[in-house]
DNA sequence: CGGACAAGCTGA
DNA sequence: CAGCTTGTCCGG
């Protein structure tokens, strides 16, 4: 008799991060690796996914159902690499592949088309890696490229965009164009391994079973991130991906960041770049009375000029986003605390308030009405935004989370970096205070900067144009990053970061890990050893190695304690 | 994670 | 001592 087979299945109990076996029966025969079934565990129906069919060796539990088709086997490498690189359950990666609902059967993807001499004409990608490329410069054409270079693989090709706006009206212009897309909602298409894929982060586990190639548009956008833990990188999954299947992979990127330069095979610079930069109005404000205003007489003069074009939007007022909490207003009056000297907003330092800027604290009260009773607030947006509204005298638009998606916009609009994903034109962008870019404590925060200014340049276009401006006000007009956005020389500015991630071994050159929750404490000491240095900082524990495999390798090995454990592997 | 079961606590 | 809570164990 031959012997019985069986299933090891990866079950959606993500606690629970091992596999288990049940028994194939006979009408169950059908089954494949990847397939979605359903079982019994410990008295439980959970679904889960085949990872396996072997042997029986002993009795076991049967089936309980066959749900459906699920992530094709060509994806376990990827699966079992990125929940060891992100240190998450596998059930986290194969539900990132898998359909929301069941599915049976897949459709048959068409043939690859060739496209028009026309197109054909602005011709295919050359050299793999990393493009520097302007931010008013349009990606399509290199989509395009990545195409036609890939036409003759086996596969799909995989388009990464920032948000799913924008993978919307890209997939709409590739279609014009004569290719066979799926977006990432069309789940048997992608798993039927459809010509072109195109998507936001989630896309890079699109279900495909082969990959032609690969293109990321803004590679280094932080949207690319998993916000909840496990915190995979979907532009690490789509290296990951195309290096295993020997496949090119493009990622472009106004201002590349060490890692993705480190890992690229070649880095392009587009030619011409600067003029595709926006114009950048740098305004120093350590010259104009703190108490005029949130915007500068230059910037409410080139705003009510902006206000004389036809634009819808005429004027963008951004303010770099805090971090929730930072700020503190006045629960009696309402007053934000500010500097004495500069009247930039305070912030707490070890339970006084303190200007960055001065680097003088003092105790926690209300300089306006003398109260001692002070609330934290999400950001200055609103405080701006009246400020704005009164110097120029025009409604204005404040845009923040609760804002509607579709809620009517005044010709001012003043908002966090969000303003970026949801205003598609403006004649002015303002960076009320770039500082805040300039100062943050954050080694990236230099590089987001540029990247800011470059989303800005999106808006309102490029100097080639010259249509319109970005202004920046700041306090640090001697600051590199200001001197690059003036002067159009990113080189030096790039390998200046290069050298400190280098010299302060950051990614590339070293691995992070934040572990937070009950067990944090306990975890972290364990996890430390000669290779793996551990600090506390507050709640969270931070883990440092010289390179992520070592530092996931011994995250596999640390015994787990009982409890909540988070860790963010970056 | 969540069901099963054991041990501990409470009140009549 | 029934009935409920809390804790620990373990899953095919």
């Amino acid at each position: 008799m031959a012997a019985a087979r069986a299933v090891r299945v990866v079950t959606e109990v993500a606690a629970l991060d091992r596999l288990y076996d049940w028994q194939v029966t006979e009408k169950f025969a059908h089954v494949e690796v990847g397939d979605r079934v359903r079982v019994d565990l410990h008295g439980r129906s959970v679904r889960g996914w085949v990872w396996d069919i072997v042997d029986a060796d002993r009795d076991l539990k049967p089936l309980t159902k066959w749900l459906g088709r699920g992530v094709p086997h060509q994806m376990k490498p990827l699966i079992e690499w990125a929940a060891q690189r992100w240190y998450g359950p596998t059930a986290r990666f194969l539900l990132a592949a898998s359909p929301e609902r069941i599915v049976t059967t897949l459709p048959s993807p068409p043939a690859k088309s060739v496209l028009d001499e026309s197109i054909r004409a602005t011709g295919a990608l050359r050299t793999p890696g990393v493009i520097r490329l302007a931010p008013s410069t349009d990606p399509l054409a290199l989509v395009l490229g990545a195409y036609m270079a890939t036409l003759e693989r086996e596969g799909s090709l995989l388009v990464l965009v920032p948000t799913e706006a924008w993978a919307r009206r890209l997939a709409g212009r590739l279609a014009q164009r004569g290719c066979s897309v799926a977006l990432s909602h069309e789940w048997e298409k992608m798993r039927a391994t459809w010509p072109v894929i195109v998507g936001s982060r989630g896309t890079a586990f699109a279900p495909c079973e082969k990959i032609a190639g690969a293109i990321i548009i803004d590679a280094d956008d932080e949207s690319y991130r998993s916000e909840a833990a496990p915190t995979w990188f979907a532009t690490d999954v789509i290296r990951f991906r195309c290096e295993a299947e020997g496949s090119p992979w493009w990622a472009t990127s106004p201002v590349p960041s060490p890692s993705l330069t480190f890992n690229a095979p070649h880095v392009t610079i587009e030619p011409n770049e600067f003029e595709q930069w926006p114009d950048v109005h740098v305004v120093d404000r350590r010259s104009s009375d703190p108490r005029e205003g949130a915007l500068s007489s230059d910037a409410i003069d080139l705003c009510h000029r902006a206000l004389d074009t036809k634009e819808d939007v005429a004027v963008v007022v951004v303010l770099q986003r805090l971090g929730a909490g930072r700020l503190f207003a006045c629960t009696r009056c309402g007053e934000l605390a500010r500097c004495e000297i500069c009247a930039q907003a305070e912030i707490e330092i070890d339970g006084q308030l303190a200007c960055v800027q001065h680097a003088n604290s003092r105790e926690m009260f209300c300089r306006s009405c003398g109260a001692t009773k002070l609330r934290r607030v999400r950001s200055g947006i609103s405080t701006l935004a009246r400020d704005v509204q009164l110097q120029l005298g025009h409604d204005v638009t404040e845009l923040n989370s609760r804002t509607a998606p579709d809620a009517a916009l005044s010709r001012i609009v003043v908002g966090t970096e969000a303003v970026f994903n949801r205003v598609r034109r403006a004649a002015v962008v303002v960076f009320a205070d770039f500082d805040q870019y300039l100062l943050a404590p954050r080694e990236r925060a230099r590089r987001d900067a540029l990247g800011a200014v470059a989303k800005a340049g999106r808006l309102c276009g490029s100097r080639e144009e010259g249509r319109a401006r970005v202004v920046v006000q700041t306090r640090r007009s001697h600051d590199d990053v200001i001197g690059a956005l003036t002067t159009g020389n990113l080189d030096d500015l790039l390998a200046n970061d290069a050298e400190t991630a280098q010299s302060l071994a950051l990614a590339p050159y070293g691995a992070f890990a934040e572990i937070s929750g009950d067990g944090a404490e306990e975890f972290a000491r364990a996890l430390a050893n000669g290779d793996v240095r551990v600090n506390q900082s507050g709640d969270t524990w931070n883990a440092r190695a010289s390179n992520v495999s070592l530092l996931c390798e011994r995250l596999a090995l640390t015994p787990r304690p009982s409890g909540r454990l988070r860790v963010a592997v970056t």
